[in-house]
DNA sequence: TCTGGGGTCCTAGGACCC
DNA sequence: TCTGGGGTCCTAGGACCC
């Protein structure tokens, strides 16, 4: 099915934080207005946020921090950890203010909703949109963009115009009876939703150089050459909805869970724990979704950069039933680490996927299974969790003792406080 | 010296079934 | 000489998103 819906169908807004992870660090602390700011994916490898500052600075999403230290010292370019517990807690209250405006809303990201556009009796959609924006800035003091048009492609491109464009003061509508193709004609095809690197080298070599371009582009091509998702693509850009607003996001199909290490890691110990900790994690995370898991798959990597031999290796365990329990996932992923890991390798990653998710409810027993056995599992790992939510994650840990510094542990030398979730680092206001 | 993590969807091709 | 047709399921790989 291409598309679904109706006729009269209310436009969508998209609702997008300007660079989330700098303005969430902002929000706490004032003296970084005005300033270049970047904020760095984990083990402080990548760029992964820039304030406009920074990107005037020509620093590049993605750029390894390596490569821009010159220019970072130069102009004294502030530069931070991730800290996923303020910028998660952040992105909890944005959504939350977001909900009093729209009764269907789609959490897309951590820092982007599409919200349905209320009918509004006498009021303009931009109105509505000015109003939610300054209630956001109000509520949370994250800015944000919100573009609105027929259907959710366009919406995005409206968003970006508004983020863009000097004098939109971060709102813009492209309305169905508009001249939305003078839009499209100034935004480059690699900047459409759903078209990656790959496609817009495809498209450009057909000569599709803009979106407009590709809202004309043949059909059959385009489903040939980039499938269904692609047609799907040039049918929103003409105004076309295939795509509707996803108010109840479908229970995951896979949980992963995999770090970089800080340093690279020989000792077949030590990745063990690592594998372990990686494992907890997932875990943790499929019973906090009430699931169960039937499948794991363990993998261990060196990366391709750096010197040495390199290794990427990974193994799917089937497991005989379902299971949540943490020291089973564990027991069976380490079986699986044995098989991959090679001697002498240094490694610079681990991780574990776990598949084949059922609710926990619409479990089926074995048939000689042990019930007893399931409920003693199932009793242990609640009090487990009970006590890691009360006194901190790592307050129990399997296989790897938490306080341990490792090598293999993450490097987060820019770390800021954890102003909303902890009590220990609230921040301070002064007289 | 130093390069993230967590997801989804689609397709092709092979195994297998009747 | 001549060797079917229709289907499902699974996996690997490739594309995309933030």
């Amino acid at each position: 099915v291409l598309f679904t819906g109706s006729e009269e169908r209310a436009p969508v807004a998209l609702v997008d934080c300007n660079n989330f992870y700098v303005s969430c660090e902002r929000a706490f602390d004032p003296s970084l207005e005005h300033r270049p700011v970047v904020v760095l994916s984990n083990n402080d490898g990548c760029v992964i946020a820039r304030s406009e500052e920074a990107k005037q600075l020509g620093i590049r999403m993605g750029a390894p921090l390596f490569t821009c230290r010159t220019v970072v010292r130069q102009h004294s370019v502030r530069v931070f950890s991730s800290n996923y517990a303020l910028y998660g807690d952040m992105s909890a209250r944005v959504m939350e203010t977001l909900g009093r405006f729209s009764p269907r809303m789609e959490e897309y990201s951590i820092d982007e909703a599409f919200l349905e556009c209320p009918r509004l009796s006498g009021a303009c959609p931009m109105d509505w949109a000015r109003r939610l924006r300054a209630q956001v800035a109000r509520c949370t003091g994250i800015p944000v963009s919100v573009g609105i048009a027929p259907t959710k492609t366009l919406a995005k491109i409206a968003a970006r115009i508004a983020k863009k464009k000097p004098g939109s003061a971060g709102v813009c509508e492209l309305a169905a009876h508009d001249d939305i193709d003078t839009a499209l004609a100034g935004v480059a095809v690699d900047a459409v939703w759903g078209i990656g690197r790959r496609y817009a080298e495809l498209l450009r070599r057909r000569g599709i150089m803009t979106a407009r371009d590709l809202k004309g582009a043949d059909d059959g091509w385009a489903r040939r050459h980039m499938t269904i998702q692609g047609l799907r693509t040039v049918m929103e850009l003409r105004g076309v909805s295939c795509l509707g607003i996803e108010d109840a996001p479908p229970a995951p199909r896979s949980i992963l869970s995999s770090r970089s290490f800080g340093s690279p890691v020989g000792d077949p110990a030590a990745l063990r724990e690592a594998l372990a900790d990686n494992i907890s994690t997932a875990a943790e995370k499929l019973r906090g979704r009430g699931m169960l898991a039937s499948a794991v798959q363990v993998f261990i990597s060196t990366g391709g950069h750096g010197p040495g031999p390199h290794h990427s290796a990974s193994l799917t365990l089937d497991l005989p039933q379902p299971i949540s329990d943490t020291r089973e996932l564990i027991r069976r992923g380490l079986a699986g680490f044995d098989r991959l890991y090679r001697a002498g390798v240094c490694y610079r990653k681990a991780g574990v996927l776990l598949s084949g998710l059922h609710k926990e409810r619409a479990r089926q027993p074995v048939l000689f299974g042990c019930r007893a056995a399931d409920e003693r599992s199932g009793r242990f790992m609640e009090a487990v969790d009970a006590i890691n939510a009360r006194w901190g994650r790592g307050a129990v840990s399997f296989a790897a003792p938490a306080q341990a510094v490792r090598a293999w542990r993450m490097r987060r030398r820019f770390m800021s406080g954890r102003y909303t979730t902890c009590w220990s680092e609230l921040p301070l206001a002064r007289a």
